[in-house]
DNA sequence: TTCTCGTCGAATGTCGACATTCGACAATCG
DNA sequence: CGATTGTCGAATGTCGACATTCGACGAGAA
């Protein structure tokens, strides 16, 4: 199954570069290659591996180029979502996204690193649910699942707790003007700023290897 | 092959709901059922397929609400990576451009349709090029697929062959402003039109059976 | 020593057959 | 007569084996 895959891609078990013998994963899993086959093909489908025809698939590894430019996307992506949706989120809503800012911050400041990255993808969720775009939907979900697994293990150590709470909160601030360009650019940057981010630090511990 | 499904959608031999037997694909291609199983699930993730697990694959049907929220999200896509690269056009590139306006009102004129199609495509692929983005350009791509070849046959009969003509040009006349919220905003309404456009049409072709 | 070529192993791509599950039809019951 | 259930066919899901191709290793020549 697809899930197992994605579980040793979080334990770091398996990292960019990687190559995935199906060969290997097949008596792992008590299967034949063929459920293995379509498992995998699905995972390049997400992009979090790439397929080289004749010679086999490896765990994506992505440029710093490529994942600015991701997480620009996503920030492209999200932002006209929420601009759009803007009319429909209630002021319960916004207070509701205000407790996850500040629960997200008392995860980060006590480490609990699975829980903070649980409620942040809770918060952009919340988000989007309002959206009925189901394009829009899929890719944001593609690219969250991309983003997501290949760098689980630093998100927590990127940004400081009161660093998390203010931008989270300045997004809800930005909601609260019902300005719909105003979200978008928010949401942007928002993200631009995490992919800058994300790229030098994937540089960094790249240079040690 | 999955060229020889695209050429079986395009000709209009498989509607929207049909079901896809790979029993009989694989015959038919001279293989076995497995690389058609792959091509299929290609297809699927391009959105061109929907697949029901344990029942099979059928032609993606879209609904008009899902045909206008496809066509808002390639605006959204395409606005973003050409206001991005608005820089990188040059006065000639544009000349270029406005050819291909001219060159389409000619086809459209004399009802080539197919050629029509392709230069439309073209115009639009000129306008992505100059994107770097590559996460950008495979949504794009991957959108452009399916919109192409689900409604291949209508795209000739939506406009005329002026306001083509005068679509495109328009495009074009704002790129040379180079401003990026104009240039966004611009191709966001030529999507949005286009898909509402589509929307009915399609409406109302499936009414009539 | 270094470059080239040939061989060999291993992993992917493909195949045909079997198992399983879904959907339709029909017989039975209320 | 209508609804429910059981049966049957057919298509998908899965399997193990074979064919093909890529990459590495090693031998030989310059």
């Amino acid at each position: 199954m697809v899930a197992h895959v994605y579980e040793r891609l979080q334990k770091g078990e398996l990292n960019p570069g990687d190559k995935i013998l199906e060969s290997l994963l097949a008596p792992e899993l008590g299967l034949s290659r063929a459920p293995i086959r379509e498992a995998l093909r699905q995972l390049v489908g997400d992009g979090l591996l790439s397929d080289k025809p004749q010679v086999g698939n490896f765990v994506a590894s992505l440029s710093p180029r490529e994942i600015i430019d991701a997480y620009a996307t996503r920030g492209l992506l999200e932002g006209f979502a929420v601009a759009e949706a803007l009319e429909s989120f209630a002021e319960n809503d916004l207070e509701d996204l205000e407790d996850l800012c500040l629960q997200m911050e008392r995860y980060a400041r006590r480490d609990k690193q699975k829980e903070l990255i649980e409620t942040g993808s809770e918060f952009h969720r919340f988000l989007f649910n309002k959206s009925d775009n189901i394009q829009l939907i899929e890719f944001t979900q593609r690219l969250s699942n991309k983003l997501h697994l290949l760098f689980y293990k630093h998100w927590s150590s990127l940004y400081t707790a009161e660093e998390i709470r203010d931008r989270q909160q300045e997004l809800v601030a930005v909601l609260r003007q019902k300005n719909q360009a105003l979200v978008e650019q928010a949401l942007r940057q928002h993200y631009n700023e995490t992919g800058q981010k994300v790229a030098r630090f994937y540089a960094e511990s790249e240079e040690g290897e």
